[in-house]
DNA sequence: CCGGTAAACTGATTTTTGTCATTTATCACC
DNA sequence: GGTGATAAATGACAAAAATCAGTTTACCGG
């Protein structure tokens, strides 16, 4: 896939889950009014548009690469015929989902009682780790899907950019950002 | 278990999975500055505690009973003994954790986006369904629970409810909340 | 039935964040 | 390397919601 292709949209029959081999993926819902929000980000090893294993049931969201993807699909009655011959791969699984459980709720957290600063520093922190870089590499992202995993309008995020930068905690070149003090922006409340 | 009391702890090793034979159940986090955020409501036939097959795997929110509750417990050994007998039964508690994802993933769009009035209303809405009673039926229920899992101030839920009552919404006896119009509630944005 | 305490409620005010309008910068493409 | 389209940035303002302070109400135990 090329950057900003669809894999698949909300509402569509699923019958296919992926794996990510190469590439960042997003997963976003519509809101009425327009507004995006992002509701997970994934990197290469992460399993992508598991649903349910009952046929034809609906994806919750819209999947969209954020930059070159290769992705490995398998459909849901091959991939049960493997639980079936290895208990193991089974319970790896639901590790998985429960991993996956436990980030949206830390997302459900900081949306629901975090400030801008907050949220902005830990959409920041949040792209340098899936993005696997090292803290002081740069991350080249739009600052509307830094607003969107946020949750916050885009001018409030580019603001507040603005200070972290004034205040010498990140470094911004074009459309780069530079991570100077993590601590600090650790610490952001 | 008696009402308010705690099942088990945030951080605590988990090595247990509960099912809810009766009664209601929240799960919570406290958030520095004090403040508690309901990630979940559980209620009869709902599991409750599962983190990862992982031994020692801590517990990520802290369950304390909303009524009195019946539960049943399982430990995971067991559990795992279980799945190993019977695929289907693994098929149906990944089904259950997909189903709990996407619940969660709900209701972050609804932090996200939402107005004070919506997310009232749909707490309200919330809560009678999980309360498993009849719309006519009343609600009782702890203002600060209400805006727990709303996500707001409690001073904000308690006037968006008299605001609702003025508009005959609903119908407010001492702590208890009956619904008036469903629909309107329903669509409030 | 009474009284005390905790919860519910209300009002005034401040803070935070979103919105709209406009300018400036960046980058892909010719 | 210039150019036009798109994204980023900034300012002024409006709206929404949190906070603080105070009053009223509900209801539990005696």
């Amino acid at each position: 896939y090329n950057k900003g292709e669809i894999i698949y949209r909300e509402g569509a029959h699923s019958n296919t889950i992926y794996l990510i081999l190469e590439g960042i993926v997003k997963c976003h819902k519509m809101v009425e009014s327009g507004k995006e929000l992002i509701t997970a980000l994934y990197k290469p090893d992460d399993f992508l548009g598991f649903t349910s294993f009952a046929d034809n049931f609906p994806y919750q969201e819209t999947a969209t690469t954020v930059d070159e993807v290769k992705l490995a699909g398998i459909s849901k009655n091959e991939l049960k015929a493997i639980l079936g011959l290895n208990q193991n791969v089974s319970l790896e699984l639901m590790n998985l989902l429960s991993e996956n459980i436990k980030d949206i709720k830390e997302q459900l957290i900081q949306m629901a009682y975090s400030s801008v600063r907050k949220k902005t520093a830990q959409t920041i922190l949040q792209f340098t780790r899936i993005m696997n870089s090292k803290p002081e590499d740069t991350i080249r992202i739009s600052r509307s899907d830094l607003a969107s995993v946020a949750g916050i309008a885009t001018e409030s995020l580019i603001r507040t950019l603005s200070e972290f930068k004034k205040n010498g905690l990140i470094e911004i070149e074009g459309r780069n950002i530079r991570i100077l003090e993590l601590k600090a922006l650790e610490d952001v409340e």
